[in-house]
DNA sequence: TATGAATGAGTGTTCATTCAT
DNA sequence: GATGAATGAACACTCATTCAT
């Protein structure tokens, strides 16, 4: 009975999550996941209360790991002057092992969040991030703000896509800090000398 | 009447375009669109044969003139000897023209075209400039098509970032330009010398 | 395992009509009952073949005694000539013992019967009262019998009330003769003389 | 258009009522209403927002008068020395007026209100009533509110009853005032000297 | 022709009941 | 025999689509 409850609990979760990362929440009907896992509708709320839940269940813990460090890096100032941007906090190993075990809580909370209480964590990031980097730019105040955003997204989305599509971690890492590489350099030609 | 009937098509792609843009094609319903648009759930049909057209109306030229660059550019080699890369191809009169002039149709493509025919036009896009800027790049072959997936949809997002948020040509062209020298920058970092 | 069988039905009978009493039949789930008894949901059907058996399990033997009330109550006049009332059988010891005995049974049948074969009950009893009050009223035909059910209602809602908030014998007694005297009275006020 | 909708939300109204007299609130489905009405489930939104809202558009006006009248009755003492008790507001013209008028509401309110907003106001009128009752009487303050909460609501249900069952102005006001007698003696019975 | 009333399939959710283990 | 997993019909509610007027 345990046995059962976990191995129907994994498969639907399996499914759900399968589900939710191609079609998005909104998109997924329970009718859905219930046919791919095999199981009817009822029996999802055997493990599961609701469909938000379900969907938290996935998300949760890499939403809960997001935003502490989204409050560590609120404190940071993102100075050009040390030569490293804390942006390059992305290469840290305490970040990337939440990279790496959070990787499909994150994609779905980042990609696929929209009608989920996490619909605002993504545009959350990016905005904070930008705020750090608009003041940086070598360009007037009405733009600046909208280039930062899109090179913060730009690492953010390049982040996630790295995570979607490699699962070593050496990979990971090492496309990271070509990300960061990039990324970093790109900045470089817009600031304030 | 010929005349009514073409300003009211008119004044509902208006309105159900913005709806579409701010909410989303799922989360706006016909009866909004008819609303807003001062006619009945009837005539929406009497102009459009179901919500998918009417999304398609809103699409199908601004589609067209991206698989026309889409195959334009397929032809073209990104070569980094000639110091200018093909990708500065956003900057040309033309492509800022369809830019501008396709403005909605293309954030609709881009940003909410999940289940409709479009839904891989963003992704081919995405492919075919990473397919060309992967070979340029001083990695292994096994993650430089990663990283060109990133540069690709990052340049493409900022491009569609900047048409969001900038309503004056000017600016666009000004963004724009700031956008390549971020992206061309940033790409830099990664080529091959 | 007879024994264990009766112990086991006993618990569920008696959460059973905690909960129904409590908490109404329809709002409360087997599911409830189940845990509240300790047993498995497929224990209750080893017991009970429906819900609603459950449901008479419960007020069977209650309903059976008031049939019977009825029955001799019928076959009563109440005489004012006599100076007691029959309805004064409400102080008879065996009344009494009745109500304090089958006491939940009673208030399932007032309260909850609705939908289930005793939802006629209360309606008949009072029926059946009040078409002895009313050719005694002091008022013409077309409303003595309105009044009549009035009366018949209240007095047979005040036992219930009586029943439903006190539980030592004596209590229930005494206020159930205070409960006649203040019908009595009542009814009093309104008779022929 | 506007005939049509008030003569279907007249049909459905008319129909919710019956039902929900009939079977209360919970254990009516719109299914049902749908088909006593002639309409599809759908067609009860073109008028309702919801199950609740159609609830409260037959009890919303009867459920404010019964508040207002509350409110005064609130701020009364039961004074059995002047003669007079104060819950022979029943038979004032402004009272008489509302529970003609609001009949079906009140009824709804009375008898069938479980799962909807006004579930409590049938108890707490009750409850206020025994309040001012129960002081007056001549029994241990132990049972003095048990009996006053038998009185209050015999009284309470016995104008619902009228109610219920005349529909002539004159025939309610005669038997409201044959109600009260018999509430009015019943009680001296018990009244503190 | 234009309207909006009407529909019905679909959504998430609950729960009495059944049945394999 | 006892369990609780599994079901399926029902609930309130939404919405793209149709069609009588």
């Amino acid at each position: 009975m345990q046995d059962w409850k976990e191995e129907a609990r994994h498969k639907i979760l399996s499914e759900a999550q399968h589900l939710f990362l191609e079609r998005g929440y909104d998109r997924t009907s329970l009718q859905m996941i219930a046919e791919k896992a095999g199981v009817s509708k009822g029996s999802l709320y055997r493990c599961f209360t609701s469909k938000e839940e379900l969907f938290y269940e996935l998300t949760d813990s890499a939403a809960a790991r997001l935003k502490a460090l989204l409050v560590r890096l609120r404190g940071k100032r993102f100075d050009p002057a040390t030569g490293r941007r804390e942006y390059q906090i992305f290469e840290s190993e305490e970040v990337i092992s939440m990279l790496l075990e959070e990787k499909y809580g994150l994609l779905l909370i980042m990609e696929q969040a929209q009608g989920t209480r996490y619909e605002d964590l993504r545009p959350g990031m990016i905005d904070m991030m930008a705020a750090k980097i608009a003041p940086m730019l070598a360009v007037d105040e009405e733009n600046s703000l909208l280039l930062a955003q899109i090179m913060a997204r730009n690492l953010i989305d390049g982040v996630v896509h790295i995570l979607k599509n490699r699962l070593q971690p050496r990979d990971v890492r090492a496309n990271l800090q070509r990300l960061l590489e990039y990324h970093t350099r790109g900045i470089d030609s817009l600031l304030k000398k």
